[in-house]
DNA sequence: ATGAAAGCGCTAACAT
DNA sequence: ATGTTAGCGCTTTCAT
């Protein structure tokens, strides 16, 4: 810059005032700094402006995830960069593999970026740690799992009411011997989808029965080597739940493998590319997690304006999809000396 | 800074070099200015620090993809993440949505954030506009696609070869009407496969029919409505190669609309997730996207410790993988008057 | 309309 | 072992 304006001889603040647009400036003098400008393929520096510029911002924003290379992940990722596009804010994204520490890391490398904002898919434990930061007025937002120990803006969708709708659709199709497949006991959601799960049976007079619930399943592996232990038990699940996109797909491995994709219903939590495509194809309940991107990017840049908005929770819908894999009947004699058919007129009433 | 200087009572030097771990610096005084650090809960700014700091890093890089939600690029995208990692380096990525002028605009928003290098998937036309930021020394990598107008260095795969193979793969299998369907002209890989496609054809002596060659489909709708175009036309054709992931998805879905998808063999370019549960399996050429990121990163880090490195091709390979769908023979009737087993035992070679 | 000086939070170079 | 001064590239404040 001092070079610029040693070219085009003029003071420093001139070239300032003409990169910035700024008012004040005599239209021959503007073009005789651009022209400097150009010549010298003057790019400013954005980061040494914003050290000085009133506000201070480094128009960046952290995004933490389970891992960028999920799906679900990458929808929200893409969610968010749009909405920080829009303001010219540019993301930093880090994946956590569900690593309290690494998370813990991994907010402090974007903290001592000072990043105007903060995403975050909360690992476990509790964001305690985060008090600093939202003293120095930084904006947190929790996406897809709730805060814990400190009170800032979430965005989420109703787990148990979600889970819930999937049991009773697999309730109201007669079955009775319905099995959990349920992620890491440490993450948030996995816990609720359980409770969902539980409050369905109960709700249907169905006792649970805790060798159908299998926890701390967190690939598509392990669901795997679960579904098959599960099927081949004495006395087998006649459907399954499975608490996330890749227990989902392990599941369905599972079932292929014993020739049992007709026989065994399965409805899973989240949706997924080609979840239309297998045969049959697979009943889910739906996130969104475009909306929930965007709903929290928003939030982020709502607060970045008024810093004094208060903390605010928002639930996003979940939406059942019946694809084929949760409408298949128990065979006829799985609920022997139960009433099967008794809930087969319920409507969940939760599409759309 | 100075206020923990002022706290502990000692030099603003001091407490730099505390924060720093620099050598010099008694225990007793370290101890002391710590508690003050912590005290005031204070966190060094890396950004300002780097201004001065020897060698003007900003600890981060910036990637451009075609789209951060693409299970391709996402993948890259952790690849490059982890590489980063180990060096405290924090990423910045973007989508171009193949917008050339979207791709001009993220490198310079990326540039006036001074990243210390940038990953590129580049969009079309050419990328003489880097000119500059390789002046400034900046390492560039392209990704995915080669650099057009520019000598950087680069990390591709052999598409030609790659969509050779295929294509000869299923001339093998006895199909002599082997449609095309290909990504935006303007892509390089798009064109390169293409041409690969061709050259199988030739080299087989089948002459290649123009009506069967599909281009600028980028999204699986698109393929879906040319696939189903394709097959109701008088003379079908009895296999089909889809040049891309989504292509390949939509081409799936216009064979299962139209009950064909025992009948009419199938390859495709990328792998996809759920590729083996599909019925049948789709066979595909396979690119590893984890080990394509990778390479572009060490290359980044690898031309940042020596920026006189000459640039470099790195070429990754790509490997068959038969699942069902590419080894569809085609109806007995449809190779009427050419000699449809004549390739039966040709072997492509291209296993691992 | 234009420019000089001070300073953002930190590190480099050089004292002491 | 510790502190002082200058200055990174820019914006602010205040003068002209």
């Amino acid at each position: 810059m001092k070079d610029v304006a040693a070219l085009a001889g003029v003071g420093i603040k001139t070239v300032s005032r003409v990169v910035n647009g700024e008012p004040g400036v005599s239209a021959a003098m503007a073009e005789r700094v651009e022209r400097a400008a150009e010549a010298l393929s003057f790019q400013p520096d954005l980061i040494a402006g914003n050290l000085r510029r009133s506000g201070r911002r480094s128009m960046s924003l952290g995004l933490l995830l389970a891992s960028v290379d999920n799906p679900f992940c990458a929808a929200i990722h893409r969610a968010v960069e749009d909405v920080a596009e829009e303001r010219r804010v540019a993301v930093f994204s880090a994946s956590t593999d569900e690593d309290p520490r690494r998370e813990r890391a991994l907010v402090a490398a974007f903290t001592s970026r000072r990043v105007d904002g903060l995403i975050i898919t909360a690992t476990a434990g509790d964001q305690t740690y985060l008090r600093a930061e939202l003293e120095t007025g930084t904006p947190v937002v929790m996406v897809d799992r709730p805060p814990v120990g400190i009170d800032v803006d979430s965005v989420v969708v109703d787990n148990v009411a979600g889970a819930e709708v999937a049991t009773a659709h697999l309730l109201a199709h007669g079955h009775r011997r319905i099995a959990f497949l349920g992620d890491l006991g440490q993450i948030a959601t996995a816990r609720q989808r359980h409770e969902g799960y539980r409050r369905a049976l109960h709700a249907a007079g169905v006792a649970a029965d805790e060798r159908l619930e299998i926890g701390d399943l967190h690939d598509a592996d392990a669901a795997l080597t679960a579904t098959r232990e599960l099927l081949s038990a004495p006395e087998p699940p006649t459907a399954l739940f499975t608490s996330q996109n890749l227990v989902t797909i392990g599941a369905i491995r599972a079932l292929r493998e014993l020739g049992a994709q007709h026989t065994v219903a399965l409805v899973g939590f989240d949706d997924f590319a080609l979840a239309d495509l297998v045969e049959p194809g697979v009943t889910v309940v739906a996130q969104s997690p475009a909306d929930i991107g965007r709903a929290a990017a928003e939030r982020v840049f709502a607060r970045l304006a008024d810093p004094d908005l208060p903390p605010e929770r928002i639930v996003l819908p979940t939406r059942l999809v019946e694809r084929g894999s949760g409408e298949i009947a128990p065979p006829a004699d799985a609920a022997a000396g139960r009433p099967a058919r008794t809930l087969e007129t319920v409507d969940t009433g939760s599409r759309g």
